[in-house]
RNA sequence: GCGCCCGUAGCUCAGCUGGAUAGAGCGCCGGACUUCGAAUCCGUAGGUCGUAGGUUCGAAUCCUACCGGGCGCGCCA
């Protein structure tokens, strides 16, 4: 459909081609008594032109060419444009999209290299349910940015380095016996990593030789070298191993952990000197960024060296963001990390700015999100009150799964039934992470992400596997485009092809606000759709071969624009369930 | 104390960057199956959009102040 180019067009002739750019505003109507989509644009424009909002509506309307695209347009109150399509543009266009691998999705015309950061877990740590949502949440950026035509840069920023790997190094060091054969289990790692914390906040001469410990880590001492890097192997099998189970793209040449910058955080301080941005304050080395304040109003410190000589989390972001400067070239950085780093993320960027590392044409995104909360809504426990494995809630993501899937289909083959569990159950959770607005705190909750109705995966899913049904029983091939006109024989097919033609528009949405539960509203209402129009559009028993063919047409297209839309999601579909 | 985020139906959430009469799901009540998978659909009821001002043709959306909740504030990450 190229409504927004025909707008354009019209705004040109009618108050001059300088407000070709302006964005025509156009939405899916309020109500579909006012027609299949309204332009809102004459309202905003009309100051700036000094005109009349209504005289300036009805003259883009009338300087606007309908033909073939336009059955009904008008101007309604103020000065909304109101625009119903012609039938046969609207099945045309629907065609258009059928043959279309990318859905009507068109690339960016300026394509970027951008850096997104996201999933960071932590060395000698197992992977918790909040980091589900950094990786999660981040993995769906990516793929959209990627879909669009930008050139997706993942980076990992693992955490595998810092003070508390003396308290871990010590710890091992007193607990020999906790490596068999050289080697450490990540499930061991899990309550040692409580232990040794333990032992640093009991015992002063512990945390002291922790302390001392760190030093000698980061000036290359080799017995604490080697012990560091068991963890770190131990910990990225763990990784990998979760990151295979989530679908999640992230490969381990993506990982570029925090240690990879030890490096050139000497060089970060001293190009802070060569700025004239560093100071000393009580033995620490500084930075004030620019409209930061303390507790009593002063200049806010960030520290970058401790008055101990070791850096800090700061530097490490700081010569981070150097490196996808000047290597990695990115005109964007986007950053996926818990609402709680706000204020930490604000004063890199800033700091960035100040020093001058980056072209002011670089964004600095950092994209926050809420926490997760238990049904109680505080933060999501076990029964006990510790942390959530990740792994145990996959696990019983799956269990929960087919537990569903064989009350519902008990004739399914058990192999089938857990693959088709896996992709339920992961794709539940993953789907009740991303499908509401993603800076609130979100109430995790078996029984709602799991339901088969409302705004869930196994929905959208199931609403899939119906389109597949009907290729089954029909012996047609899902994957071959159906080359068949279109014909709107009822307003449930019209209403569903006016959304499918909105998925473009969607996906740069998604794309611009960097919001993926935008797409998820789209899919549940594709997937809602769809049913209405199986409710009253029989595709096998269609009056005639010709009507059959369209439905069946239109039928595949919103099930490849389902398949597509929870790919974007990082989402797989099943055939059957 | 300062700063950031969030308050929308009983519950869980949308509301497309300021548009028309605020929408879903669950739950409640009532309908529709010799099914293309009812794993669905249709309908009823349910709202001072936290409160009060302001901005303007128009505010759930922007601004200000308050109220509630969450979080963050110098050598952890």
């Amino acid at each position: 459909m190229r409504i927004e180019e025909r707008l354009r067009a019209a705004v040109a002739r009618a108050v001059g081609a300088e407000h070709r750019e302006t964005d025509p505003l156009l939405r899916p109507a309020a109500q579909t008594s006012f027609g299949d989509f309204q332009a809102n644009l004459a309202m905003g424009l009309a100051k700036r032109v000094g005109a009349k909002p209504r005289d300036l509506a009805t003259r883009i309307v009338a300087a606007l060419e309908p033909e073939g695209l336009f059955s009904k347009v008008d101007v309604a109150g103020p000065g909304f444009i109101n625009l119903t399509v012609d039938d046969r543009a609207l099945a045309e266009a629907a065609a258009r999209l059928g043959s279309d691998p990318r859905l009507g999705v068109e690339p960016v015309p300026v394509p970027m290299r951008v850096v997104v950061d996201y999933s960071a877990p932590n060395v000698a740590k197992e992977m918790l349910v909040h980091h589900l949502r950094s990786t999660v949440i981040g993995d769906a950026i990516a793929r959209v940015l990627a879909f669009i035509g930008h050139e997706v840069i993942r980076q990992n920023h693992i955490g595998d380095w810092g003070t508390q790997f003396g308290m871990l190094l010590e710890y091992l060091d007193e607990h020999p016996e906790l490596r068999s054969g050289g080697r450490l289990e990540i499930g061991d790692l899990n309550a040692f990593y409580q232990e040794a914390k333990r032992r640093f906040d009991q015992d002063e001469d512990f945390a002291r030789r922790s302390r001392a410990r760190v030093v000698e880590l980061q000036a290359g001492e080799v017995h604490s070298v080697a012990s560091w890097q068991q963890l770190v192997d131990a910990s990225l099998a763990h990784f990998e191993a979760i990151y295979a189970r989530l679908d999640v793209l992230l490969e381990p040449e993506d990982i570029r952990a925090e240690s990879a910058y030890n490096d050139s955080l000497p060089q970060v301080i001293d190009a802070l000197a060569d700025v004239g941005l560093l100071e000393e304050s009580e033995g620490a080395r500084v930075v004030y960024p620019e409209g930061f304040k303390g507790k009593d109003g002063e200049p806010f410190p960030v520290i970058v060296r401790k008055s101990d000589g070791g850096y800090l989390y700061a530097t490490t972001d700081l010569a981070a963001a150097r490196f996808r400067v000047e290597k990695l070239r990115a005109d964007r950085v986007i950053y996926l990390s818990d609402a709680r780093q706000s204020d930490h993320f604000a004063m890199v960027f800033q700091i960035v700015r100040q020093a001058g590392w980056a072209p002011e044409r670089i964004r600095w995104d950092h994209v926050p999100f809420g926490s997760v909360l238990g049904p109680d809504r505080r933060p999501f426990k076990t029964r006990e009150g510790g942390t959530v494995r990740l792994a145990e809630v996959l696990d019983e993501a799956q269990h929960r799964a087919r537990r569903v899937i064989e009350e519902k289909n008990p004739s399914l083959p058990a192999a089938e039934a857990d693959e088709v569990a896996r992709a339920v159950g992961i794709g539940a959770i993953k789907y009740s992470d991303l499908s509401s607005d993603r800076v609130k705190d979100y109430v995790f909750d078996w029984d709602r992400m799991l339901s088969l109705e409302g705004n869930t995966a196994p929905y959208l899913i199931n609403a899939y596997v119906r389109v597949r049904s009907i290729f089954r029983k029909l012996e047609r091939e899902f994957e071959a485009p159906i080359d068949a006109p279109i014909q709107i024989t009822d307003p449930a097919e019209r209403a569903l092809l006016l959304h499918l033609v909105e998925f473009s528009r969607v996906v740069h949405l998604v794309a611009d606000t960097l919001e993926p539960h935008r797409l998820c509203t789209y899919l549940y209402e594709l997937a809602a759709r769809l049913h209405r129009f199986y409710e009253r559009c029989p595709v096998m028993r269609a009056p005639e071969p010709a009507v059959r063919e369209s439905r069946l047409a239109l039928s595949g297209l919103v099930g490849r624009t389902l398949e597509r839309g929870l790919d974007l999601l990082g989402i797989r579909v099943v055939s059957r369930m």
